[in-house]
RNA sequence: GGGCACGUAGAUCAGCGGAAGAUCGCUGCUUUCGCAAAGCAGAGGUCGGGGGUUCAAAUCCCCCCGUGUCCA
């Protein structure tokens, strides 16, 4: 970055120097005589029993401190957003206060909810988890206070003088910072593809915040300036805690009473892991996470099973739950939201719990027989396997050494260890299917209006041609439907043509029709939507969100829709959820969606500017995912289920019709999935699977109820049949044996053995079958020789240890050519078809009497 | 989303290229007034599914499904 980004006529005007830091070699302005830049590990720690504030403060009152200050300087003070970022797709939580206002505020595309603003956002960060406890500075939940500015060319707010001004006034003026203990450090920032220069402003050895300045953007052309320029500040509150009370960690002055009242079982540094780990799952919690093994659950599920571990060393400590609510309360002071749905949560922690033992309880017995195992071969369980269970079956080292009689020391290093079996893994690249090309469309052709939000009712229209291609046509405006949103697109005719297809591409519908295009832009056509498939699509989408309102009322809060698809035949959702669930759940939520169905509550679908629906409904808004776009479509059905979606909707809940639930099935640890239908659908399938069990019913010859029973007799009897062809073979095969053992011409005697051959054609396993009868008595041969289809096979049986069947079968194979082996009580080989299975037998035989 | 482990009798698991096993449970018999227990006998298996390699696959290879787990 230019030094020039950093020479602020706000330093000169107050005096600052800008200096070179003896450590690290960083340049930083100060009004102060340091050599060093006031941040680790450039400068020690100062403040430690010399708090550099003016007083100690607690959270709280750093908080009030801080947003009143700004407040006081023109922002406006903005709630917090959820801890778990539902508005974008490409991060799980919020990891910053900007986050926040990513992508749709700092791209331009829609306004701030004020400007300036400030706001304290708790944020997550697992980065630096195995730093909580002990460097006495890390959390895993923290918040970082803000003050942003965002600059258009029209509207400059502003920019880097004012926001150093400022960053200087809250912590002189309102904290009372020694105004020449303050260093500023010049950084580059970059981020998202933007970047700009930013200050961290160091005091007394402890990096206070950091001043960002976002002015440019970063794409394969180079680096130029943003249209639009950002403020995007982070100070620590808890450092700001820390520093004005001096105390030897963080963590005290933080976490207060609950922290001293853990501290009563607990060592420092897992008091402090188990209250970080309870802070942050408070928030998760209810902020929409259940726990799981994979994406955003796994975090919930790596700080309960830390908590857990820390805790269960010291049997007087209290349990998770317990803590999770002491420590909610406490937040619920400031998110009073935090306080609420405790039953649920305890819920929720409780499932997840007794699968943490459960995992344990298994793993158990595998251990140990895997110690026994070793020790029988002469060694003893290693690192490497400590880390092998901790990879495969979840067992901590510090657990699994307590499960074995002999266990190895725990490596200092051991989640290194493990963190290194994960990076030798080589992904493979998955060919992924192309998704079907549309055609391109020239940059000069308008964007179609799109007509379906107004009336969902209409279903014939004029329109005019603005563009086509092969199959494909533009309409300047258009009442079909596009597949999005998991809604798949209608069908119906243009002029006399059937449309069979409807995507959106950019501002555009493409509509394709099943023919080549007659049409020519400009030309007047009639568009007719087929009634039947858009109303079913309708309703399945109505029910998928009567549905989602149904599973929260009956299965609690932390129920979210994971994905969702309405098709004509059925539709499904996915939500989150942390067990199967039973019968009586979904009895339960299919009456009450039903209920609501006959409520015939009113169906409202209105456009709301994001700030103000966010405001209005809460992130519970964004069950489908990120939506894009300045304003938001609301499907608000009243006092049951609000959502931003842009699919089509009856406008009345009855006009569903009825809901059918069809199926439920765990997809993945923390979502199941149901399927159901509506409207004709779900009396049509109601239907089919009637006339499917009267088909059985007939079939079986018994009454509709007594179906179950029918299938258990016919089992029996086709139990009853298999066993009887199974012994009657088993008979044929004895009388076989009988008759060739007792043959003169199959049978003869050499010494003390008996030699039993034949050419007999059998199947494999009747050969095998055979032998065995005849090798019953000890001292037996049996030389088989079967030809069928396309080959012969050979089939050596033994019961006499001086005569093994494959060493026989060796001396026979070259006889006729043939591959095989086996041990020396079975053997068999195949040869080509016509081999001469004659002399094989012959040599075996010989063999056999000579042995 | 990726890696790893696991999937064999109703349950828990062994076997890991050569003729499917153990323990518990189940059924019958012996014993008992009955129960429990013991003894004897027996039933129960598409070895998760599908391909492949091999004379031969529960066992080796590939794909899929399910479960668990770790990592992002």
């Amino acid at each position: 970055m230019d030094p020039s980004e950093y020479d602020l006529a706000y330093f000169h005007r107050e005096g600052f120097q800008r200096r070179t830091c003896t450590e690290c070699g960083s340049a930083f302005w100060t009004l102060g005589d340091h050599t060093r830049c006031q941040e680790a590990p450039c400068a020690p720690y100062a403040f430690i029993g010399r708090p550099g504030f003016r007083r100690p403060y607690t959270p709280h009152e750093a908080r009030e401190a801080y947003l009143g200050y700004f407040e006081r300087h023109g922002h406006t003070r903005v709630r917090r957003y959820p801890t778990v970022a539902r508005w974008r797709n490409d991060v799980f939580f919020t990891q910053a206060s900007i986050y926040d206002f990513q992508p749709w505020v700092t791209s331009g595309a829609i306004p701030p909810p004020a400007n300036p603003l400030t706001i304290s956002q708790p944020c997550l960060r697992f980065i630096d988890i195995d730093e909580v406890g002990i460097s006495g500075r890390h959390f895993t939940e923290f918040e970082m206070m803000a003050h942003h500015a965002f600059n258009r060319p029209d509207h400059e707010v502003y920019f880097k003088d004012r926001c150093v001004e400022l960053c200087q006034g809250v912590l002189v003026g309102e904290f009372g910072a020694d105004a020449r203990g303050i260093t500023y450090k010049e950084e580059t920032w970059e981020g998202g593809g933007n970047l700009g220069p930013s200050l961290s402003v160091g005091l007394a050895g402890l990096e206070l915040g950091t001043l960002v300045f976002m002015e440019y953007v970063r794409d394969p052309a180079g680096i130029r300036p943003m249209p639009l320029t950002v403020v995007d500040t982070g100070y620590g509150l808890e450092r700001f805690v820390w520093m004005s009370h001096g105390t030897k960690s963080a963590y005290e002055p933080v976490f207060g009473a609950a922290y001293e009242e853990l501290r009563q079982t607990l060592a420092p540094r897992d008091a402090a892991i188990v209250i970080d780990h309870a802070r942050a799952l408070s928030f998760m919690l209810t902020d929409g996470i259940v726990p799981s093994n994979s994406k955003e659950g796994y975090f919930a599920r790596l700080l309960i099973r830390r908590a857990l571990r820390v805790l269960s060393k010291v049997p007087e400590a209290p349990d998770l739950i317990s803590v999770i609510e002491r420590v909610a309360r406490e937040i619920a002071r400031e998110y009073p939201e935090i306080g609420t749905h405790r039953d649920d949560r305890d819920r929720l922690l409780t499932a997840e719990i007794e699968r943490y033992s459960e995992a344990l309880e298994r793993a158990r017995p595998i251990l140990q027989r895997q110690e026994e195992r070793l020790a029988a071969s002469g060694g003893r369980v290693t690192e490497e396997n400590l880390v092998e269970w901790y990879d495969s079956l979840g067992v901590p080292p510090e657990v699994a050494v307590s499960l074995i009689s002999n266990p190895p020391k725990v490596p200092d290093d051991f989640y290194s260890k493990v963190a290194t079996r994960h990076e030798q893994e080589t992904p493979t690249g998955d060919y992924v299917e192309p998704a079907e090309s549309l055609p391109e469309i020239s940059a000069n052709v308008p964007p179609t209006e799109v007509l379906y939000y107004l009336d969902p009712y209409t279903l014939a229209f004029d329109a005019h041609v603005l563009w086509t291609d092969g199959a494909f046509v533009v309409l300047d405006r258009t009442y079909f439907y596009p597949t999005g949103g998991g809604q798949v697109h209608d069908t119906g005719h243009l002029g006399e043509l059937g449309v069979t297809d409807v995507h959106r591409k950019g501002p555009w519908v493409l509509h394709r029709l099943d023919a080549p295009s007659p049409f020519h832009a400009g030309d007047r056509v009639h568009g007719k939507i087929d009634r039947a498939r858009r109303v079913q699509l309708m309703q399945h989408h109505t029910a998928t969100h009567l549905l989602n309102g149904a599973l929260r009322e009956t299965l609690g809060p932390h129920v979210w829709q994971a994905g969702a698809f309405k098709g004509t035949e059925a539709a499904r959702i996915d939500i989150t959820h942390y067990r199967p669930l039973s019968r009586d759940e979904l009895r339960r939520v299919e009456r009450r969606v039903n209920e609501i169905v006959r409520e015939d509550r009113p169906v409202k679908s209105y456009f709301e500017s994001r700030n103000e629906a966010e405001r209005r409904f809460g992130f519970t808004l964004y069950q489908g995912g990120a939506v894009p776009g300045k304003e938001l479509r609301i499907v608000d059905i009243g006092d049951f289920d609000v959502e931003a979606c842009g699919g089509t909707h009856c406008t009345h809940t009855s006009e569903v019709g009825a809901i059918a639930l069809l199926g439920v099935e765990r997809i993945q640890d923390g979502i199941v999935r149901l399927t159901y239908a509506s409207g004709e659908r779900a009396l049509d399938i109601r239907d089919e699977h009637e006339e499917v069990l009267r088909e059985a019913a007939r079939r079986l010859h018994v009454p509709l109820e007594k179906i179950p029973d029918g299938i258990d007799r016919l089992l029996s009897e086709v139990e009853a049949s298999r066993r009887a062809e199974k012994g009657r073979r088993g008979d044929d095969l004895r009388a076989i044996a009988d008759r060739l053992s007792t043959d003169p011409g199959n049978s003869e005697t050499a010494g003390s053995r008996t030699i039993v051959h034949a050419r007999i054609d059998l199947d494999r396993n009747e050969l095998m079958e055979l032998s065995r009868l005849l090798t019953r008595l000890p001292g037996r041969v049996a030389l088989l020789a079967s030809e069928r289809e396309d080959q012969g096979t050979l089939f050596v049986g033994s019961s006499d240890p001086t005569a093994a069947a494959d060493a026989l079968l060796r001396l026979a194979l070259p006889a006729f050519e043939g591959r095989g082996g086996g041990n020396r009580s079975a053997a068999t080989a195949v040869g080509e078809p016509g081999a001469p299975l004659e002399a094989a037998l012959e040599a075996a035989r010989r063999g056999a009497r000579d042995a």
